[in-house]
DNA sequence: GCCGTTTTCGGCCCGACTGTTTTCAGTCG
């Protein structure tokens, strides 16, 4: 038997449904595996055991056929249909998918008909007039996917949280003020922070008069380098960043519908638009109207349309907070209980996880100490690399005990300032190939927290690296675990971990797992939320600073911990000095 | 491919926009 983890598993099924697409199958059939994908991603249990017992039948939206393919692939290694897939789809197509005005049936119209697979023979096609001459295609078409490719070669379809929060906030400013802007937000997965995000999407509240000016406004904006249309409700741009920014304008009083819809995700509204129907009405982006019994629908009277307060409450929910739009749970949750007492910026008193020139930083440690101080937070958990992370410069034991001897001093020193402000001594210790800590028991107990991060060995395989793991959680010395999965956004995969494991075992010996809120890795992911929380787990927004703008990552990571349903009592850096630095000690 | 107190077969959420079309398919949120 193979040992699998969830998100292998479904990006195993979420790559059959592309393929199935791409192959101009059924639709609906690429949309159950996606479906199975993602429910499966977002499972608290472990797949293994479900396969094991042969119970993947129980889980809604995976029957007869998916239960065999997974155990197949469980059993060999392999799932048949995918194997079926790739001998008839070309590799090469699937990157075509990211050509935005190409989607799977003219992608499979063009490959068949013109026999090609690679990017390189598209654009050879489309300069030629090859793709033009196609039945429904002509030459607008085979410019626009020219014009898409060329974009494509020179940035990546996606971007990072951060990127995409500045492209946004100058973009608003500029709108904000204008004449007739009655509401402005961010739309689209930037509200719903997810971790990359593709076009960033902002919608206004204006009366139709005051549209023209303010699309003016927009296409004519300092950082747009291409106008990719302009129409009277919607204007999509292409910034010097590379980024799509679409401009939605809609009447005051269809805010709340519009906001719910462009806000999603897809799946979300797709339950929403359910619970409508159950109710007997119908959800669009105009507003909840009702149906009569044939089945008609009065579209003048909106039963709700200007917030979002009001609809979700006229589908028997309260507010659904825009991070927790995915379909996971929120429904049900929010059916039941008024809120989910998320955590939020304001509430991190403490910085954790940070980098000084000891290792790897750019700064002091007094350096560093006063940037938190200038922020408001009230301590700074210092997390220099051990020993065995060289290339990082990391602390050998010598080198521990002075940077004690300097901590002291600046803490003695606050305190004689009257600043209340404290240093901890930390460590981001190495997890070595046999899961031990980097230091010796003598010293590592003179430290007052551990955060236990793998750097290298990364591409273990899972049964190896939850071995790993498992000692390391075992050891009294660890606090936390750092960047679970090892992962860089948009760069490098994750190691194969089973996070579900990991948080059953850290939740029981009181260890927490860090959400690191660097952009490049917002790791533990937000999907493991559901989990995370129905084990107590305890996390901390961390912000792996190794520079002082570093500690500005900190909002990101928030914004994911909301995603993942952190409290505030679940997450460390939100208590005070006093209540921490106590956590630290009962732990052990 | 999945699912079911309207169904074991026939649906599967909804609308705008675009480019190609004389009525619509494909794409995109």
């Amino acid at each position: 038997m193979h040992s699998l983890t969830n998100s292998f598993v479904a990006e195993k099924l979420e790559e059959i449904a592309t393929l199935m697409r791409l192959a101009g199958e059924n639709d609906f059939k690429a949309i159950a595996f996606d479906r199975a994908a993602r429910t499966i991603e977002g499972l608290q249990e472990d797949i293994n055991e479900i396969i094991e017992q042969k119970g993947l039948t129980d889980i809604k939206g995976i029957g007869k056929s998916i239960a065999n393919d997974l155990y197949a692939l469980a059993e060999t290694g392999e799932v048949p249909v995918l194997t079926d897939l790739k001998k008839k789809v070309p590799e090469g197509l699937i990157k075509w998918l990211g050509i935005s005005g190409l989607g799977p049936k003219k992608i499979y119209k063009i490959h068949k008909e013109l026999g090609i697979t690679e990017i390189d023979e598209l654009k050879e096609k489309c300069e030629d007039g090859s793709v033009a001459k196609l039945s429904g295609m002509g030459a607008k078409s085979a410019e626009k996917i020219l014009k898409s490719i060329e974009w494509m070669e020179q940035f990546s379809e996606r971007c990072l949280l951060d990127e995409a929060t500045e492209v946004a906030n100058a973009m608003m400013k500029s709108l904000e003020d204008l004449e007739g802007v009655e509401k402005i937000s961010i739309a689209g997965s930037l509200r719903r922070s997810n971790e990359t995000i593709g076009d960033v999407d902002i919608l206004i509240a204006a009366n139709e008069k005051f549209a023209a000016p303010i699309f003016d406004v927009f296409t004519n904006h300092p950082s747009v380098t291409e106008i990719l249309g302009k129409g009277e409700t919607k204007s999509s741009v292409r910034t010097k960043e590379g980024r799509q920014v679409d401009l939605r304008i809609v009447k005051p009083d269809h805010f709340g519908a519009a906001l719910m819809y462009f806000t999603g995700s897809k799946e979300h509204n797709v339950v929403m638009r359910q619970r409508a129907r159950d109710r007997n009405m119908t959800l669009n982006e105009y507003g909840l109207f009702e149906m009569d019994e044939k089945g008609n629908t009065n579209f003048d009277k909106p039963v709700a349309s200007e917030s979002e307060e009001i609809i979700y409450k006229k589908l028997d929910l309260n507010f659904v907070p825009p991070e927790l739009r995915e379909d996971r749970g929120e429904a049900a949750f929010f059916e039941k209980n008024e809120k989910a007492d998320l955590v939020t910026v304001d509430d991190i008193r403490g910085v954790l996880h940070a980098h000084s020139t000891w290792s790897d930083g750019k700064k002091s440690i007094k350096e560093m100490a006063d940037a938190c101080i200038e922020r408001g937070y009230s301590y700074l958990g210092l997390t220099d690399h051990s020993r065995t992370a060289a290339y990082a410069g990391g602390l050998d034991i010598e080198s521990v005990q002075k940077q004690w001897k300097e901590i002291d001093a600046i803490n003695n020193q606050f305190a004689k300032d009257g600043v209340d402000f404290r240093v901890f001594k930390g460590i981001e210790s190495d997890i070595l190939q046999d899961g031990s800590l980097d230091y010796p028991d003598d010293i590592l107990a003179g430290f007052d927290f551990i955060i236990a991060s793998v750097h290298a060995s990364l591409d273990k395989p899972a049964d190896k690296m939850m071995d790993r793991y498992k000692r390391t959680v075992d050891n009294k010395y660890t606090t936390m675990i750092g960047h679970p999965t090892s992962r860089l956004l948009l760069r490098r995969g994750q190691s194969q971990v089973n996070v579900n494991q990991l948080i059953e075992w850290a939740a029981e010996n009181n260890v927490a797992i860090e959400i690191n809120a660097n952009p490049w890795r917002l790791d533990m992911d937000w999907r493991h939320g559901q989990k995370a929380k129905s084990f107590g787990l305890m996390s901390a927004v961390c912000p792996d600073a190794h520079t002082i703008e570093g500690i500005d990552d900190i909002p990101y990571g928030v914004a994911i911990a909301r995603k993942a349903w952190f409290e505030s009592d679940r997450i460390l850096n939100t208590k005070s000095t006093d209540e921490i630095d106590r956590w630290f000690k009962e732990r052990r």
